[in-house]
DNA sequence: ACAGATCTACGAACTGTTTCGTATCGTTAG
DNA sequence: CTAACGATACGAAACAGTTCGTAGATCTGT
């Protein structure tokens, strides 16, 4: 059944639009992405994840709405973990202290 | 040519695989994996992982001799960049605050 | 010398992701 | 009314990743 899997690279761009954004039309999003994806591109990958429940569709007026299924904390913490499992040997605190690094290395915050 | 790609989840469980034994043959490799992944599937990824400079071959003998080509740590910390930039809007500060929220939720360490 | 074991190479099937074109229908302006 | 527009649905191509079978080369033990 629902084997919990990680949204996709394309999902994750249209989820972050929709976290900036709160609930959107598929236009609103793909204007927001600019040159990255046709109009129907990013209307595909809305419908296939709204057969995912990644995101919610509100059908009520002609122009669909759409808004993200699970907070961006939530979705987050899920690729944090993902990441943790598949490359740091499930550590979180591995995962941080890599941050850390990372995070000196771009020093501008 | 070479754009910067992450590896593959596939690839990185063979990258783990060479970080913590080494140098390592396909069939060490195949046998620490375990039932995932039969021989030639294994063999496969790393010829396709030599191609894409992800692990580095020695020839010398007829059996070859397979090492991860980036260390542990470069490679993690290239993913947690890669994450930082998919998820968190380039923010790695934004990620350590969500990992240490995970690393929290899972209180073994 | 031969059989069997072990190894590499590689094609091909299969699955999942991404992209886009086309069909179709409701809405709106003239 | 009708033409243009804007919207959804959907098929299918293009691409990437994963798996495995088979072929053929080389080594090893008898």
């Amino acid at each position: 059944m629902t084997v919990r899997r990680r949204p996709t690279d394309a999902e994750l761009a249209i989820l972050r639009v929709l976290w900036v954004q709160g609930p959107s039309t598929v236009r609103e999003v793909a204007e927001e992405m600019g040159r990255e994806g046709a109009y129907t591109t990013v209307l595909k990958l809305l419908q296939i994840m709204t057969d995912k429940n990644l995101v919610r569709r509100d059908e009520s007026a002609r122009t669909h709405v759409y808004r993200a299924a699970r907070s961006e904390r939530a979705t987050q913490r899920q690729l944090v973990r993902d990441l943790a499992d598949r490359a740091f040997g499930g550590s979180a605190a591995r995962l941080v202290m890599q941050a850390l690094a990372a995070k000196k290395a771009s020093p501008e915050e």
